[in-house]
DNA sequence: TGAAATATACCCGCTATCGGGTATGCCTAA
DNA sequence: TTAGGCATACCCGATAGCGGGTATATTTCA
């Protein structure tokens, strides 16, 4: 019999997955969280041997509750479970250590077949997902690491800070804000007015 | 034995509801709908006892949807699953007829206690909202949800692209798109030159 | 040691976005 | 019937963000 611990938070959708495995004397739903603070108690607790996640939490994203659990738990088998079917969060929860991947609007037939698939040692992946990237993203992650300054003002660019208040913050030039901003522009090679500030709130979870 | 139809688009929602009435001899889940339109053909195909639909859906939406239910069959009830607890939606969604207003971070014995007390005749709303406002603010409801072409542009904007590539997409003027710009930054009460493009990239997976 | 990366700061110019308007025709809800 | 929301389109002015530079001091590491 397979334990299982769900984080989400959206309860009716926990409740419903609960149903689904409510009469099925091979696995067991042993916990429940509505954030990533208490999935991590959870599973250092419970100890189970699949965690289905969402990304989008309170308190702590399922990347972090990811890499988390992974480092501490290695032979736990993660899937994560969300709406986001974007390369981003595909490409972070597997460089987490993800083991399978299922969006929220598939059925729930789709997820026990998941969690088989991973419990099998496989990985399972939703037919929705994009992974034609996997191949080629790799080589051009290496050629684009910024440096701790630069991570940080992308940070407060995430936060929605301009430049002028980042400037403030950091106590240093609006140039050389802006002179990081180019900087990161061309590491990253980005081009655009917004383009910035989308990369830094589809990347926060790096930080 | 009461009827039931479920529009929303996350499949795995609507599996876990089915889940929920399949061995309850009291409801029984005539239909489901992944988008509006299609919530609308089921509704005057099998006309239901219940409604319980979300809100921002392909297609139509549902407060258009429950508008065209309502003005059709009016003692169809109406019940507004979703993930939005603002006040515009609630009282959108008022004006247009709901009887009840439940929220997906609620459980899914909510969703069962909002159905009987629907078919009760009386309302039902989800502890979570907020109705301090129904009394006192009644005349001030005209901070409205963003319209289909604002949604629609709002979307482009995610996507990253400028106003002037949406006014090429949509074949139409640039002044239309920023127009549209500034009456959404009106109605979402935000300020700055990221905001909306934040904004939009936070709630795009909300649709 | 010396090249490369990093952090700091400035220059000029461009333009998309934003904050104010105004306007007109259409459609719907009260 | 009529007020209000909607979609369309324009005006002006301000400015933050970007593109393309240059410059210098420090740190890192091969």
């Amino acid at each position: 019999m397979k334990r299982i611990i769900i984080a989400e938070d959206h309860q009716s959708l926990i409740d419903g997955i609960n149903l689904l495995f409510e009469h099925d004397p091979n696995f067991k739903i042993v916990g429940m969280a509505n954030d990533g603070e208490k999935l991590i108690e959870l599973v250092e607790e419970k100890q189970p041997d699949v965690v289905l996640t969402d990304i989008r939490m309170p308190k702590i994203d399922g990347i972090a509750a990811t890499r988390m659990i992974k480092k501490q738990f290695p032979e736990i088998k993660i899937i994560a479970f969300t709406m986001f079917d974007q390369q981003e969060a595909v490409s972070q929860m597997l460089s987490a250590g993800i083991n399978g991947y299922i969006l929220k609007n598939s059925g729930l037939q789709e997820v026990k077949k998941a969690i088989e698939t991973v419990l099998n040692g496989e990985s399972y992946f939703d037919a929705g997902i994009d992974v034609s990237f996997l191949n080629v993203d790799h080589s051009k992650q290496e050629k684009s690491i910024l440096s701790k300054t630069e991570r940080e003002i992308l940070r407060l660019i995430g936060e929605g800070k301009t430049s002028n208040e980042i400037a403030e913050i950091r106590f240093c030039s609006v140039s050389t804000v802006e002179t990081h901003r180019k900087n990161m522009m061309r590491k990253l090679e980005l081009q655009g007015k917004g383009e910035l500030l989308r990369y830094a709130l589809e990347k926060k979870y790096d930080f």
